[in-house]
Order: structure tokens, then C-alpha cells, then sequence
DNA sequence: TCACTTTGTTAATGAGCGTTAACCGTTTCC
DNA sequence: GGAAACGGTTAACGCTCATTAACAAAGTGA
């Protein structure tokens, strides 16, 4: 079993540009022979690597998932302690997620309902543990915001976020780094006015 | 002709219908028959009031970017000379759009792709015109925020108020009207956090 | 060398679905 | 009162598309 260091197996290929093309036209309105044109095999050759179609769409859901909670675990536990910091670190992660890898942020909140129910269940799971990680920070660093609050202003601050694909790709912001800060803090003006006279 | 006062037509019976089938399960995966049993005919029945599924979503889609933006420009007029009053109407009328028709805000921004050309450009256009109308009042509200970083704050404030339809439907919030200025708060102070040091 | 695995290919299958055809009862209106 | 318009129905057509079958070529390893 050889390491790879660079290059992309093939089904990494596969899901990569599955990816950007379910984001693009929607999973039903991608077909798998144009997926496999994406990657230079034809149709069914698709289902040496994968069960089907479906399958293809559930890797990529739960991998999103998975590697936000993750993530998101890891930076709570780096800056343990600090919920300023923790935040912080929170909101600079889901950034970075969204502005390198639009197709699945796109993907994350669009598709998911053409999971199988066991998939749907996972992800649906997963991307609950990751709300709460946010939910409990917040409350944290803003004790004023009760928990419907809270969690309301996660959701919307999420929206907020994954709002890039949006942004037209051209030269129209000031770069990738001004657009990160610029994201950042947005978000936390939009946490610190939730929590502002806060009634829920 | 007799005016209608309560009840809805046939058509717009079926408008409704279709965007709620079409956010629930995007374009491709709701059938005809599905909308028809919805509204208590059966498939082709739909036929004697649309040209096709595809002029349902033209339709849908057109009549929500239009709505907005003649929305937004009939409140930009009435607070016209009031940057401030202005941009609350706005963000107001927005957040009265995302709670009522969440079926509507969910498709805006996700089928749009499925439209014929025509149809298409025109839906941009109506959005474009609306984002402007949006840019315009927000650079004379913080006027440090360069044109680039104002268009981007916009961008990223739909998505904060276009959250709604993932918050859950049971009483997990305030309410309508406490849900309603949570995210009136959230967005003006993402806004104020833009403007702060903007370097775009 | 020879069997086996891997990774493709093209052709066939079969289901789903948008659309059209053909037909029918009811309203409306001259 | 009769004819067109309206708004339905069911059956059939045709196309798209995911999936499977059947087959082939290249690597791999004993």
C-alpha cells in the first residue's frame, strides 16, 4: 500500500469533479456519462470505483461533513479555555472551508435530501454536533443569548458564510485574504448584535 | 373579467405547489404528475394552464425577482433622502419575503440554472438591479466601504436573511416577530462590522 | 507462462418522465 | 339551444438516463 503524496487517485478524480458538477447543475441534473467525461473514462466506467451514482453524492455529503466536525473539534480544543479565541479560530476554519471548496459548501445544504435515510440520518447527525460546537461557543463568549437565540444566529451567521459561491469569481473582491477578513468580521458583528438587547 | 378577492386560481394554485415541491426536492426531482395530485388534478391536466414544468420555474422565478425588486424600490422611494431608513426598509422587506414565502427564497438562488437563456438573463438582470438598489443605499449609509467590499457585504447579508428555511420549523424561535429582529439586528450590525477599517 | 485482478469499453435493458393525442362533460354566450 | 371555450381525463409516445452485461486489454504475482 503506497503513500501518495501529490496526485489524485482516481476516485478522488471521480468525487472532485462530481462535486463541481453536482454544485453546478444539481445531482439531477448531472448525468453520470458527464462525469465520467470529467475525468477522461466514459459512463459506466464510473462503477468500478463507485455503487452508483448516489454513492457518489453520499461520500461527498458525509466527507463534508465529517471534515467540518472534525475540524471544528480540533480548533476547540487547540484554544480550550479562550472562548474569544475559539470563535475566532471557528469562523476563520468555516472560511477557509467555503472559499476553497465552494462546489461541496454549495452541495452541503442543497443535496441532501437524495441521501438514502441511513446517509440522511449520518450527515443530518453530523452536521448537528457541529451546530451544537458553535451553539455552546457562542453562549460562551455571549452569555446575554439564550439558546434558541443562539442557535438561530448560528444558522443565519452559517448563511452568511457560505455566501461565496455568490461572489462573482472575477476580480471584484479584494482578494482572497480581504475577502476572509472581510467574512470574518461580518460574522462577529453579527453575533455581537444578535446578542444585543437579546429577547430570545 | 371578475375580480378575484380570496380564493386563488387555478394557476396560482399550482404555482404554489410547484415551489414548494421544487425547494423541497429541487426542479428534477419533483414529477409533473406530483404537482398535478397536489393541487387535486392529475399530470397532464397541468398542461391547460402551463405551457410546460419549465415555464412553472420561469414564471416562479421571474415573479419573485420582480417582486423584490419593486418591493425594494417602492420602499427606497418612501424613505427616499434617509440613507438609514431607507436601508432598515430594505433589510425589513427582505426579512418579511425569506419568513413568509421560504419555498420562493429557497429556489431564487438555487434553480436558476435550469431556466431557458431568455428567461435566465432576465432573472439575473431583475437581481442585479436589485443588489444594486441594495449597494447604492449601503455605501451612502457607511460610506468607507469601498464598492467591492459593499457588493460583497450584500452578498453575504442575503445569505444571513436567506437562512430562514433552515431554521426549524417548531417553536425553537421567538416567534415570527422575534425571529424577524434577531435577523434585522444581524444584519445591520454585519454591515456596521464591514464598514469598520474596510480596506475594500 | 498463466491465471487473476484491475480498469476500461460498448451495447442492451428497463424504468421514469415530460409531453402529446384523443376524448368528454360543463359553462358561457350569441 | 347550440357551439365554442374551458378544464379535465386516460393512454400512448419517445427520450433520457442509471444500471447491468459482455467483453477486452494491461498489469501483477506465483
Amino acid at each position: 500500500m503506497a503513500i501518495r503524496t501529490d496526485a489524485l487517485t482516481r476516485r478522488e478524480q471521480i468525487l472532485k469533479e462530481a462535486a463541481r458538477l453536482f454544485a453546478e447543475r444539481g445531482f439531477h441534473g448531472v448525468g453520470v456519462d458527464e462525469i465520467g467525461a470529467a475525468v477522461g473514462i466514459s459512463g459506466p466506467g464510473l462503477y468500478r470505483h463507485f455503487a452508483g451514482k448516489d454513492a457518489m453524492l453520499a461520500e461527498l455529503l458525509v466527507g463534508i461533513s465529517e471534515q467540518l466536525l472534525t475540524g471544528g473539534k480540533r480548533r476547540a480544543a487547540e484554544a480550550a479555555g479562550n472562548p474569544e479565541a475559539v470563535l475566532d479560530s471557528l469562523v476563520e476554519g468555516h472560511i477557509d472551508f467555503a472559499l476553497d471548496d465552494r462546489p461541496l459548501i454549495t452541495l452541503h445544504d442543497r443535496e441532501l435530501d437524495r441521501l438514502r435515510d441511513s446517509d440522511r440520518k449520518l450527515v443530518r447527525q453530523l452536521q448537528r454536533q457541529y451546530v451544537e460546537l458553535w451553539v455552546e461557543v457562542v453562549r460562551e463568549v455571549y452569555p446575554d443569548l439564550a439558546e434558541p437565540g443562539a442557535r438561530a444566529a448560528v444558522h443565519a451567521v452559517f448563511g452568511l458564510l457560505n455566501s461565496t459561491p455568490h461572489l462573482g469569481r472575477p476580480g471584484s473582491l479584494p482578494g482572497r485574504a480581504g475577502t476572509a477578513a472581510l467574512l470574518h468580521r461580518m460574522a462577529r458583528g453579527a453575533f455581537e448584535a444578535a446578542a444585543v438587547s437579546a429577547p430570545g
